[in-house]
DNA sequence: CGATATACATCGTATCACGAAGTATAGATT
DNA sequence: AATCTATACTTCGTGATACGATGTATATCG
């Protein structure tokens, strides 16, 4: 898949991973693979973005002898979802048009 | 809108802005404004872009005394369309993947 | 004991959108 | 005649960003 086309998508997919549940680096990798694939490096870099962002708070926890940061979403990061459900109506009506100029001959 | 979210829309509604009749620069993006807004600055470095990647030709032609750069899409434009229509059915199941997400509390 | 999975961090690079500023002409307004 | 607005294209610099490469460290399994 084309970097470009899925750089708006990730800030939020991240965020959309932890909601639920709090989450941890590798695990949000993990989950997700189906749907996006990302490396760690920029994974950590968006995280670290999310975090100066305040849309996730970090908390440090040890499991079985190793360290794992858990990052919890914020209001802000609630909204910034919100944001993006918004922002994609416009996207699909771009997608839409550019389906439909290529269809007429 | 969030420019990295449209950031993967903008080369291929540039074609799709020609591929029913050559367009010029300024053209297009009037025909663009209702659905993404695009300065000047950026869509010249598109056209460039592409050009380079061989997805469209340009010809120079004198119009009431003012010179215009008419693009034509290529063979190559082409398909970067019908791939940016599968690469769209992705961006559908991340995008339902973050309203699924966002909606089980 | 070595391989693999887990877990996080940092650096450098390439790509890219865009504002700012510039050049130049045609037509409309004052 | 002068000024403004629309048309039309160009170049430069900057900031944001994804990612490969590389590094550190521990647990587990064969």
């Amino acid at each position: 898949m084309d970097i470009q086309l899925k750089r708006g998508l990730l800030d939020v997919c991240v965020l959309a991973a932890i909601k639920s549940a709090d989450s941890y680096g590798y695990k949000i990798i993990k989950d997700l693979k189906p749907y996006v694939e990302l490396s760690e490096s920029t994974l950590y870099t968006i995280l670290k973005r999310l975090e100066t962002a305040r849309m996730l708070t970090v908390r440090t926890a040890e499991h079985c002898g190793r360290l794992r940061k858990y990052y919890h979403i914020t209001a802000a990061g609630v909204r910034r979802i919100e944001e993006f459900k918004e922002e994609w109506k416009e996207m699909k009506a771009i997608a839409s048009f550019i389906a439909k100029e290529d269809s007429d001959e």
